[in-house]
DNA sequence: ACGCTTTCCTTACAAATGTAGGAAAAGCAT
DNA sequence: ATGCTTTTCCTACATTTGTAAGGAAAGCGT
């Protein structure tokens, strides 16, 4: 059940597979290219999946000449792992100061904010 | 202006430094030791120093036979740039996930769940 | 049956990262 | 003066990451 460290260019591999895996390798590549025209080479592409099976986080299915990948660990799963990680690394686990450097920095819309304020006031004499 | 690409470690040496910097190597392993018992040897730290400004990370001012380093970038830049960096790989972009994710996930006081009603409040209407 | 295309598997290599060890210089204690 | 301690500087080495190239196997078109 341990997730192993994903890097960057893994994530965005990831990403790919988490809507609509199990898929093979040149559907990846192709979806990257779409998705945010990615600059990477399909051979470049491979070497990630090959790598995240690896490491575990990718299953393979082999059908005919051509595999199947599909993620180990939830997309939820990796997404608390890496956050927890961040919150460390950069706000010394100090949650409140995150969440005010987001809420400053972005773009929100007005049904995003209230939908925000919902979730505080659930919170509200919560732990 | 351009800030490098500072790695997990480096992230710790630096949190040292933006509380009481200027310090010399020693004073950076010593306060590592006592806020987080690092598991680096002295060495290790001094490598990290060493790297560090190799990147134009930090400033050295030497005095005597000591180095005095100071980070060249204020913390809030570095925090800015890292959190766009991982919204971008863990949250596609999306802020509002991102806030749902922490404020779910963490513990937060009465009194910074109302803080933070207060600046989502602030932009209500505003972009 | 033969060559073109597709997909994988193996190998490569430079840069970044984690983790120090050894030597050198310089000051302190005696 | 001499040796112990501190602090830096240079060097090292394994692992991870980014970035592919080359060759093999297998199906497709003719």
């Amino acid at each position: 059940m341990e997730i192993p460290k994903i890097s960057s260019a893994e994530w965005e591999v990831l990403n790919a597979l988490w809507e609509g895996a199990p898929m093979s390798g040149p559907q990846v590549f192709r979806k990257l290219v779409q998705a945010s025209g990615s600059r990477w080479h399909a051979k470049t592409v491979g070497t990630f999946l090959a790598r995240l099976e690896q490491k575990g986080v990718l299953e393979v299915r082999r059908e005919g000449r051509v595999n199947f990948y599909t993620p180990r660990f939830s997309r939820e799963a990796c997404v608390r792992q890496e956050s927890e990680s961040f919150l460390q690394r950069v706000f010394r686990g100090a949650t409140a100061p995150l969440l005010a450097h987001f809420c400053e920095s972005a773009e929100l819309s007005d049904t995003e904010v209230a939908e925000l304020r919902r979730l505080l006031e659930k919170r509200k004499g919560g732990r």
